[in-house]
DNA sequence: ACCATAATCAAACAAATGTTTGCTATTCGA
DNA sequence: TCGAATAGCAAACATTTGTTTGATTATGGT
């Protein structure tokens, strides 16, 4: 950061702050207005400074630039968006707020399979109850599932029980399907048929 | 979704995947060799019906195109990055690995207070061993922590411990400090002084 | 004093991309 | 059969935005 000088160092920011507020690079311009420039090739210089320091690369592929560190490009992953549905279990509000324009999490698409990923087969939920502390998924806690409607033994589904959404691990079981809470406080849910909405993929917990 | 014809849904297939894959809307021309269209024309024909009918709206900053759900302009979440900088505790790697390019992971921008989020104070850190399980955080788990080098009673924080980062919850003693796992099968880990590195804000578990 | 260099500017240029125009088929109902 | 509506095309146009050019102004070393 020390082979910079003052207006290098001004570009720089203002680049990496737009690229993280609003995953891309500002224009030239923008920049010049950014940091008091009023030619575009001024900035341009700058900028091809940072190329030629490091700090910054070409993308290839669109008029843009990307950030780079220690010379290597900084691999922005590429994003999901999931879409936040709702509460899960205690309540009424459950699928119905589907139709609403719901809040759509940006989330690493690395965090998934290649199969999932794909944005509308996925989607997020608040969990309310402890039912799943065992397995680390709390009151609070917001689920990422992947929408299916089978399950296999052991996983953690998202499954309606009583026109109500709710997180359980799934068991087949020769006679009925067993819904398991993760926490001995809770008892099983034996049913004879049940309706799966998805398999939960991940969870997250927010710290205060 | 039954009042659209099938090019105007392919365009709409279009524009949708292009938002969530990469967080821009595609151009007239390139939606046209998706669907295969060879005059921007037509697309934008197809572009000013599908606004017509609510299923997406003009961005009123830039040249381009949000999507709409019931009307209403879905609100993509504002992203931030945040770099995956190595593991914790249990192992040699550890900042070391700090200078590589690291993966910046798109989080949402809502899930941290607004202090947060400006991408160079958070980081994160995959998570090795069970000393905090009893909270939710378990071996493989992902921590997002606030860079700051004090905390208060209660704080789960990432801490320097000979060489090593490691996630304990912190709490001020009279004459030491106390790094308290949440595992009964853990020992708390007294010291008269300690390198705060940040606080966690945040855990996220993946499920197979 | 003189030259080289860096930083800046206005202006022109070039490429990408949204928009408009004018035309041609095709379909469908009167 | 006629006309309106629809979908499509090529081509031109307009705007945005990266790039280049040529000139001006400091600054520093010789």
């Amino acid at each position: 950061m020390d082979d910079l000088t003052e207006k290098q160092r001004q570009i720089l920011q203002c680049v990496t702050n737009a690229i993280h507020e609003r995953g891309q690079a500002p224009t030239v311009r923008d920049i010049g207005v950014k940091v008091g420039l009023s030619s575009s090739c001024s900035v341009k210089k700058h900028l091809d400074n940072l190329i030629a320091k490091g700090y910054l690369q070409r993308d290839r592929y669109k008029r843009s630039i990307v950030l780079c560190d220690d010379g290597e490009p900084v691999t922005m992953g590429l994003s999901v968006f999931v879409p936040l549905l709702g509460r899960v279990a205690g309540g009424s509000p459950t699928f119905a707020e589907q139709t609403l324009a719901p809040e759509m999490l940006p989330l690493p698409q690395s965090f998934f399979g290649r199969g999932m990923g794909r944005g509308e087969d996925l989607f997020a939920l608040e969990v309310c109850g402890n039912s799943m502390r065992d397995v680390g998924i709390s009151n609070g806690d917001l689920v990422v599932a992947c929408r299916q409607s089978s399950a296999r033994n052991g996983d953690i589904v998202v499954a309606m029980i009583d026109d109500e959404a709710t997180v359980k691990t799934f068991y087949k079981e020769k006679e009925f399907i067993r819904l398991q809470p993760e926490n001995p406080d809770f008892e099983p849910i034996l049913v004879r048929d049940v309706t799966i909405i998805g398999k939960v993929a991940l969870s997250i917990k927010r710290f205060n």
